[in-house]
DNA sequence: GCGCTACTATTGATCGAGCAAGCAATCTAC
DNA sequence: GTAGATTGCTTGCTCGATCAATAGTAGCGC
């Protein structure tokens, strides 16, 4: 009889693959629309968004990155398409000549209402269908959770 | 005095938000991990232990698909990749010559248990580093959810 | 001022993944 | 038993995102 060598399926090893299947799931579903309906990408829409809500519409390239999880070249990349589309405009800064700000245009503005009109339906369909309210605020608590650096493997002490 | 014509951020939203940066974040270190350490991809390792937990280690492609939240393609050229290194062999079905098997080799098994060996515990520490039993029980289930088909549009009524 | 390091952003190459289309095998209905 | 629909899988094309390398600034010590 032939011992099944089982990999360790441990509490954690479980959360981590039902994050990933959820992801998948819901993004392909959401990604999908929001591409059909407005062509526009899933990050596409969380970057006009945060711009959207930054003040004067504006942040730096950096900081964009940082906020949607993309790397530099992602965000230099994504924000090519949304300048060609011009829903997004650059702007140098007066102090520091490296960084270029993203700037949210007016086209821009109404293409994020125009999107978010049918997005946060759907978004919110998909999230009422299985959560109540409790429900909903606990998995925000605890996702964000997840996405902070977690524990440094060497901060200075001080 | 300029009004800010703020898009609606429901509950439902927020929760999504942080689903896609919580991926983003995990996803990212470990899938780096994996690369370095084993030369693997997170979708890799997911289907190597797919095939080692499926009964004789082998599993129709479209199963496996689905169980991976891949599309068919998707899984042809992951497969193509894990085929050239030996990890992964294909058989045919006597039953039915349309499909195709993925069975995992011997080799296969080997690298899934070693890479498994730092991936598991990368894993543990990330979420043990954040949750105690409970939370991370709460957690799977609730991310369960999300990945289930949800109401459908027009089922037939019997 | 000069050199060193750190930071911001862009570019080239590469890769993973999706859709659409297509082929082959199977099943259903007549 | 043959036509048409369905299922399983693969291929061509395209796109989003990453890493590595590069250039331009900024700030620091001296």
């Amino acid at each position: 009889m032939r011992r099944q060598a089982l990999i360790t399926q441990a509490s954690e090893q479980r959360t981590f693959t039902s994050l990933l299947r959820a992801h998948a799931s819901v993004t392909r579903r959401l990604s999908a629309q929001l591409l059909v309906e407005h062509g526009l990408t899933l990050s596409d829409y969380e970057v006009l968004l945060r711009l959207s809500r930054a003040p004067e519409r504006r942040l730096r390239r950096v900081d964009l990155a940082e906020q949607v999880v993309l790397s530099a070249s992602g965000i230099t990349r994504l924000l090519d398409g949304l300048e060609a589309s011009g829903l997004v405009e650059r702007a140098a800064c007066d102090s520091d000549r490296r960084v270029v700000y993203a700037v949210l245009t007016d086209a821009g503005l109404e293409k994020l209402e125009e999107a978010s009109r049918s997005h946060v339906a759907q978004v919110a369909e998909l999230f009422a269908d299985r959560y109540d309210a409790a429900e909903l605020a606990e998995l925000e608590t605890l996702l964000e959770r997840l996405a902070e650096p977690g524990a440094p493997e060497c901060e200075p002490a001080g």
